[in-house]
DNA sequence: ATAAACTTTCGAGTTTACTCTAAGTCAAGC
DNA sequence: GCTTGACTTAGAGTAAACTCGAAAGTTTAT
């Protein structure tokens, strides 16, 4: 029972140079060692260690992420920062969905305008095109020319 | 009519110094400058400064947008790799939309633990919220203690 | 016309998160 | 018991994207 840190880097898809980073950093206090000194990975920690993956996924730095794990291991004193700092990341991260839900339309967009460009051999769209140059308007503002 | 650079870093929510980072890093080679050697941007600059935005927003690299700033400027001979490089580019961003949409599942899922533990002091949650405990065993598996 | 605010280039420095190397230790199979 | 591969630490190196400062030129307002 226990995973050595190659079998997490696999797990999670990381290198063990990267986990012996997090560690450094002090994002694994977490992880016991066996009298040899390698480390020993339990379930336990291969769940915090998907809980810091999804913190850092969301866009939050790596000495933040320490800050939650350092209040992880304080105990019942600390539930309410805890509670906050989740909320506060919940409130980036739809901000962030809301963000790339935007990029997602003007990608959309000059996709189908460089759509229609390689159908017509040119990149004259917008005088042949109408809706296309109304979305424009719609999401870059003034014209361009 | 055009912009000064101090102009476009409020509009775009950029510094001066970032832009002329990006000038030098050969992201605006459409930028005009006055006989002074000013800078002076245009409606037109704004726009594909929205979509460098955009394509940066996405996790675009510098220097891949470098790259699709280039093919803009030599023409119609670089429509087809545009278009294949913004239909990548969606395909990952469906895919971080896919990725934060499973973020936002594992947040909620923690916020409603720190709520039940905060409301109840301690951090027995599981023991009284079987909800929350298969909840739990659905997003991060085998069990933890 | 002069001060204040803004802009220029160049180049050095910073931050974040790795990424790699070296020199040595440990564990499993033959 | 020996080899092979995984593991250990410490510390140096790297990449990306800024970020800042200095010294000098430009524009704007009074």
């Amino acid at each position: 029972m226990g995973y050595s840190i190659g079998q997490v880097a696999k797990k999670m898809g990381l290198t063990t140079h990267t986990l012996r980073y997090y560690d450094k950093e002090g994002l694994l206090p977490f992880v016991k060692k066996a009298s040899s000194g390698l480390r020993v990975f339990e379930d336990s920690d291969l769940e915090m260690l998907m809980v810091i993956e999804c913190l850092k996924g969301c866009g939050m730095q790596l000495k933040d992420i320490r800050c939650y794990v350092d209040w992880c291991r304080e105990g019942n004193s600390t539930i309410n920062k805890r509670l906050e700092l989740l909320q506060r990341q919940k409130q980036r991260l739809e901000e962030q969905i809301r963000q790339f839900n935007g990029y997602m339309k003007k990608i959309n967009f000059k996709i189908a305008y460089y759509e229609d460009a390689a159908a017509h051999g040119d990149l004259n769209v917008f005088s042949r095109n109408k809706k296309l140059a109304a979305e424009r308007e719609r999401l870059f503002g003034k014209s361009a020319a």
